[in-house]
DNA sequence: GTGGTCTAGACCACG
DNA sequence: GTGGTCTAGACCACG
């Protein structure tokens, strides 16, 4: 069976970032009850404890919040999800165009890195 | 003192990569050797041991060499440096992409968005 | 809808403060009769059960009775109210007192912590 | 054998406020290395994965910062450390001052609650 | 049923 | 030796 977490990363993260994922995507809406600990535990295969972390995670971020006895949803603040959206994409557009600059890359080649890489994509 | 390194990554691969930045760019010359490892170790602040590992990463990346009983040099073969530029080039634009369209941008959003990043900046 | 209470603390402690707030400031009149259970837990959304924990915390404070047959009374002990008040002001003094000592703070800078603290609000 | 934790809150958090306070009141020195995770465990009769929670927290707190392979150090950065203590001094007035307020106190009476409060302990 | 906390103990990368 | 992660499984308060 093809081992569905990379060991790059501890799995708790990439659950994280999965799940964060769907919600900017509005994949899982606003206000959605995300399954239970117990589970997403069995979805994933992971102990119950690894999905608590997940939980802890996600609810520091404020994109989800737990309702006692209820379970764990999606929040309603929408603004909130939104800078959680922008947040993120700042951060890969300052670090890939860090990277790219510490290879000695101009900004000229990074843009046109990225537009050539996207319309070779196409081509193929 | 300010920490030079981040621990989102280990050490080690820190120091590979800012070591291959600075060969990449010719910052460090073709044929260039260099330091001891004591000295690196030394320099960075770290255990001997973490450099011996980077050189060795170094040298699976094939852009130093060991030279027995006289130290480590960056190879000669400016081609295979470019090669390995353009891999890593390749790598990040990849990453950044993917990491993109995860948050469910278009590959317009992709590219506007660098565009008007590195405007920004400029305007600052 | 904005969450109408916090998760650091139960929920039915905090109907518990709540209402015995409202008593002891005779927001509510001693001899007043509380709504019933079921209408108090649609008043503040949450299961009958929550409310009947509220009402027998009340009860054991000595502050609310509950007379068979016709619903929970606000007593009209007043001294019994007046106690109360007192015992919550100095354990909200104690605790408090403790923990800016807790934190190195003497005497006179809790006290003019304080004053200052109030002094500042008015003046926003 | 007196039990070392109340129940009305999580062990860990317990633990956070402990080791914070000493280090806000410098009874540990900024640059001091914590104990060991599995030496602070010991020392505290709990389970390591406590003590690991435990320096998440304070290390998302900003007042200690793990170095790879040596332990857990208190921030050398003093500012840091008296912005935290600010902050949970603010913290506890503004809790208290609500507090006090809600049982109709004004403000003449809650600064001189603590005012005599602190009197009275001295005289006993 | 739900999340929250905790123990016991394992394995790992890193330095 | 050090912290980081994870499993297995328990017990609890809360609703």
């Amino acid at each position: 069976m093809a081992e569905q977490f990379s060991n790059a990363q501890p799995i708790y993260l990439q659950l994280v970032q999965r799940i964060c994922r769907q919600i900017v995507r509005r994949e899982v809406q606003p206000g959605d009850k995300l399954p239970s600990v117990r589970d997403l535990a069995v979805q994933f295969g992971v102990n119950p404890n690894t999905i608590q972390r997940v939980n802890m995670e996600l609810e520091r971020m404020g994109i989800v919040e737990s309702r006692r006895g209820q379970g764990m949803f999606v929040t309603e603040d929408t603004k909130q999800l939104n800078i959680i959206r922008d947040q993120l994409r700042d951060e890969h557009i300052t670090r890939f165009t860090n990277e790219m600059r510490e290879l000695g890359y101009t900004e000229e080649e990074i843009i046109s890195g990225v537009q050539n890489f996207l319309r070779n994509e196409k081509g193929q």
